[in-house]
DNA sequence: CGTGAAATACGCGGTTCCACTGATCCGGCG
DNA sequence: CGCCGGATCAGTGGAACCGCGTATTTCACG
C-alpha cells in the first residue's frame, strides 16, 4: 500500500508539481492539498497521512506552528519541512517540534524522494546544508541562546503573524475563532511587549524574526 | 513536434515539478533548465527554446531583465513569467518587456498548461488576479514613466519611508511641513499605486524595496 | 493549595485610517 | 498656449485602532 502523504505548500503550481513527482514514483499517494496553515492542521487531524510535506512559510499559520500541533495529535505522523532559506534557527525549531528531515527548495526531485524514504523507515532526512549548519549550533547548548525563552507567547505569535499579514483585528478574531475584543487584547499586549504603538513596528519586528515572508 | 520550453527558477525542486506536468502533457518539450538569471539568458540566446518560463526572481539578473535581454536577440520567444506577488509595477514591467503572460504561484498546474496553450497561439496570458490589477493601473493612465522612471514619485517615497518607520498622517504632515490631509492623500495613491489596502502591505513593500531598513 | 501567567472577553472614548469625492497651483512639453 | 501630471489641500462617514480599564477560567509550578 501506498505511504499517503499531505501537501502543504502556498503555491499551487508548486504542490501540483511535487504531487506529480511523487505519484511518478509509485510509491506515494497524496490524499491531501493544502495552501494555508490553519486549515492545514484541520485537514491533516482528520485524513491522518503517514508523512506530511510542509513549506516552512505559510499564510496563517507557520511551518513550524502546524509542525507542532499536528506532533502533538499524531506523533506517528512524520513530518517533513520543505523551506526556501537554511536559516538555522528555523531547522533547529523544527526538529524540535518534532519535524524528521529539513529539505532545501534547492534540493532536486530525486533529494526529495531519497528524503521520504529515510523518513518512512523512521530515519531522519536533512539537506547537506542544513546538516552543516546543526553541527556548529551544537557547539552550544540551545538553552543559552534563547530558544525556549521566548518573549511571546504561542498565541502572540500567531496573532502577530496575522497582523503582519495585512489582517485587521476583527479579522484576526475570526482566523482564530475569539471575539474581536480578544484580538485586540493581544494586538495591545504585542505593542506592550515590544515597545511600539503602530502596526509598522510589529510588522517589522515580524519581518526580522521571520514570523513573515516579504 | 513538441513545443520546446526553458525553465528558469532557482528553486531546483519547483523545476522538477514544472518538467514533470510539461512533460505528461505531451505537449511539450523541457530542453533547458537553469536556476540563475546571468546563465540563463545564455542558454536560451543558444538553445533557442520556443518559450520560456521565467521566475521572476532570480540570483544574478531579475526574471524581468533576462525577459529583456533575450527578447532583444530573440522575439519570437516568448515569456511566461512566473511571480509569488501581484505587484502591479511587476507586472507592467514584464509585459513592457515583452512577456507573454503572467502567472501567479498560487496557479495550479492546469493554468499553467493553458497559459502555454495561450502563448504558444500568440496569445496572452494573465492571471485573473493580475488582470484586475492591470485594469485599474489603466485607470489611471501612468504611460509616460517607462521602465528607468520609478512608480513612485519623490513625494510618495518620503511619504512611503515615514509611514514604514511608524508615523502616522499626521505626524508625516509635520515632518514635510505639509497638512495631515495632503499627507493622506499620499498615503492613498500610495495604496493605489501598489495595490495594498493596509499599512502592513505599505511597511513590507518599504523593506523590500529598501526604503527603511530592519 | 496558592500564586501567577496566559488566554479569553468586555466598555468607553478619542484618534486614526481610508475610500469616496472634490478642488487649486505649478511646471513641462507638444 | 493648452494640456497633463504632480503636489497641495479639503469634506464626509464609516471602520478600525488603541490606551485606559476590568474580569473570568485554566493550567503549571512551587
Amino acid at each position: 500500500m501506498a505511504t499517503q502523504v499531505a501537501l502543504i505548500d502556498d503555491h499551487a503550481i508548486v504542490r501540483d508539481g511535487l504531487r506529480r513527482m511523487l505519484e511518478a514514483s509509485g510509491e506515494f499517494e497524496v490524499i491531501l492539498e493544502c495552501g494555508d496553515g490553519r486549515a492545514a492542521v484541520e485537514m491533516i487531524l482528520k485524513a491522518k497521512p503517514d508523512i506530511a510535506i510542509i513549506d516552512i512559510w505559510l499564510p496563517q499559520l507557520s511551518g513550524i506552528e502546524v509542525t507542532k500541533r499536528i506532533k502533538q495529535e499524531l506523533p506517528f505522523c512524520k513530518v517533513l519541512i520543505l523551506s526556501q532559506h537554511d536559516r538555522a534557527d528555523f531547522v533547529e525549531a523544527a526538529l524540535l517540534e518534532g519535524a524528521s528531515g529539513y529539505l532545501l527548495k534547492s534540493s532536486s526531485g530525486s533529494d526529495l524522494i531519497a528524503a521520504l524514504h529515510a523518513i518512512r523507515q523512521g530515519k531522519c532526512f536533512l539537506s547537506p546544508e542544513i546538516a552543516q549548519h546543526l553541527v556548529s549550533a551544537l557547539a552550544h547548548p540551545l538553552e543559552k541562546r534563547g530558544l525556549g525563552r521566548s518573549l511571546l507567547t504561542a498565541r502572540e505569535r500567531e496573532v502577530l503573524q496575522l497582523i503582519a499579514e495585512g489582517l485587521s483585528s476583527k479579522e484576526v478574531g475570526a482566523t482564530l475563532g475569539v471575539s474581536t475584543r480578544t484580538a485586540e487584547t493581544h494586538r495591545t499586549s504585542l505593542m506592550n511587549k515590544l515597545g511600539v504603538h503602530k502596526v509598522a513596528g510589529l510588522v517589522r519586528f515580524a519581518i526580522r524574526e521571520g514570523y513573515v515572508g516579504l
